[in-house]
DNA sequence: CGGGATCCGCAATGATACTG
DNA sequence: CAGTATCATTGCGGATCCCG
């Protein structure tokens, strides 16, 4: 059948949609900001640079795996910047590029807001679980 | 064996440190702005109320149950409110609480930044990208 | 020291059908 | 109209072993 369902027109308008979501700038910077470990590695990276073996100290919530990959792709996006110090053993320090340091305040925005306002999700979110089970 | 190994040791500190990371404002709130479809949501409504036919076609991207949750998500944290008006058919209103409405600023901080500087993280990418695939 | 490679479980996401 | 219920998928996050 060639006959076009209602099913296959929203299904075509939700593709299409979904292009031009994956395009949009806040949505991916929303994406990346909410990858679990990128906050903390920009809070840590934010007060200078830092070779792998601390941060991990510093993040010992995080996997060597998720990390690494939290890295590479904050590397990907210019965000900070990896040096390789060749040496026995190597070095490798990570940093903030200016476009990273960019974003701090950004961050900050939001730390402050959740700090500030944290108090009155919580309550919210009682309310709203006492209401109804 | 009680033998205390250097993997407990390490896997006791990502326990602990993991609890105090669930409990961080800034990180719980990066997740709930990271979940897919809670910045459109937000925008949406950012412009007044809407009805949950509304939405649904403002943003054909979000299935059903998507945006449902997300609704219900945002719901409990406090930052809109539901409102039933028992008809027929029943109309339900989503609007924005003074809450949700305090966190507009830091949503458009995010949205400054990435519109501003999505060209340099493109940028980023192609030239990490073309040198080592 | 700073990873890479691999395997795995589970929760997030989604498509579809049905309901008050 | 505004959901709920159910089932399928997939990929994130993680554990573990190995390497230069």
């Amino acid at each position: 059948m060639t006959a076009r369902t209602a099913a296959d027109a929203r299904a075509e308008a939700r593709d299409a949609y979904r292009a031009g979501f994956a395009a949009c700038p806040t949505n991916r910077l929303l994406d990346r900001m909410g990858d679990k470990w990128v906050g903390l590695v920009l809070k840590e990276l934010a007060e200078g640079p830092q070779r792998y073996g601390e941060l991990a100290r510093s993040i010992p919530g995080a996997s060597q795996k998720m990390l690494t990959q939290t890295l590479r792709h904050l590397e990907r996006d210019g965000l900070l910047s990896r040096t390789v110090t060749p040496a026995v053993p190597v070095r490798v320090d990570y940093e903030l590029t200016p476009l990273g340091q960019s974003l701090l305040p950004v961050l900050n925005a939001v730390t402050r807001w959740a700090e500030q306002n944290i108090g009155q999700v919580d309550r919210a979110r009682r309310a709203y679980d006492a209401q109804q089970g």
